[in-house]
DNA sequence: TCCGGCCTTAAACAGGCGTTTGAGATTCAA
DNA sequence: TTGAATCTCAAACGCCTGTTTAAGGCCGGA
């Protein structure tokens, strides 16, 4: 694959993960994504078949990246120490943070689709659970092996959202009244600050020792 | 006040909420708030001035039903036990998932404005801070009275963010993988696991005794 | 050189958007 | 009851949307 279509091909994917970042799935107009790939709208239809054909391969990619950058593997849970591999998983959650520039328009993707849900994500998603959500999970286990599922799923779901507030809305936090500054030193100081605390909350009240 | 266009601006406002809290600002159309209201579009222009004056109306009556539910003062935060603090305010931040129908639009017109957020908010906003914001950090001076500025912020925004993703997400919440049951038993445990989960993170870890 | 497939392009299509217009209905005070 | 103010409504305005169409450029093989 190295005909002259390619290009445009990549050129439309790029732009198109900018627009769709900024602006969300239903507002990103295909002209705009068309003008940035210096390209004309025609093309879109042309070579993806759509629009939502062009979302889909954005959001294709937009996985891969992330889960790329992955940190820790289901083993590496269990044959660690807790903390250290509760460590590990904020830390990689946090990266965007870190490599702002290019996990950005990712971490924007899926805060559109979290407030409102695109046909493409949920077939996309319904093929296979997300990774993010086995991982924790399992890392919950280490903490309260003897939880009902009821509780495992609520400390699931409150731990992927204990990094997620801070990644989505790192731009709401360098305003005021927060005005932080978002560095390397910010983000391992943030990275210590979060382990406490949910180091702390899962070991007290309910938790086992390691 | 009780001329007969009463019930019409009545009407539209409503309608305005449903419509921008299903579908954001920009993809909220004029004509659908109309229909809804069973109005003409141009009554919008007509009685507000346009799409985001009507928007703003919305807005200021959310800010009011939400604030109305308080169950805690910036003078209980000192006064009382701080845990049972943080049960109060817990429990106020979960009252859209007790009564989910009357303020589930709410909640939702605020989750759009944090993936995007709009003029017309920044606005409204920019005039006063947020009261919710000033009583987490009340509450987390409890736990944390000799904490840095910026440890402080964090925690403050890591504390408002303790109940937002149960409250915003309670719809992907009763879906695969998780399956929960929404009622009113359900919220009184999820308020009980969030309680020991918070009060155990902030004393854990640099917290000082009651 | 000529042909045929791949690619790009401007133009046009049908439909939705927020807002304005002007005429008609309705309401209320005098 | 009359006149003026208030309100409603269908129609039209200009602009934007995603997609289709048809014409032409481009390029490698015969």
């Amino acid at each position: 694959m190295s005909r002259p279509a390619d290009r445009t091909r990549q050129a439309l994917v790029t732009a198109a993960t900018a627009v769709f970042a900024e602006k969300g799935f239903e507002a990103g107009s295909v002209r705009e994504i068309a003008q940035r790939a210096k390209a004309n709208p025609a093309a879109i239809s042309y070579h993806f078949g759509g629009k939502e054909d062009l979302y889909r391969e954005v959001l294709r990619a937009a996985f891969r990246a992330f889960e790329a950058q992955a940190q820790l593997t289901e083993a590496e849970i269990d044959a660690l120490n807790r903390r250290e591999a509760l460590r590990r998983y904020l830390a990689w959650q946090l990266q965007p943070l870190v490599k702002r520039d290019q996990f950005s328009r990712i971490v924007r993707l899926f805060a559109w689709e979290n407030v409102s849900p695109t046909p493409v994500l949920r077939a996309l998603v319904a093929a296979e659970p997300l990774p993010v959500l086995a991982l924790a999970g399992q890392l919950v286990r280490r903490y309260r092996p003897r939880a009902e599922p009821e509780e495992l799923a609520l400390l699931t779901f409150w731990l992927v959202n204990q990094t997620g507030p801070f990644v989505r809305d790192a731009a709401f936090l360098v305003e005021e009244p927060f005005r932080l500054t978002l560095d390397q030193a910010f983000v391992d100081r943030l990275g210590g600050l979060l382990l406490d605390l949910v180091d702390g909350a899962l070991a007290a009240g309910g938790g086992v020792s390691d």
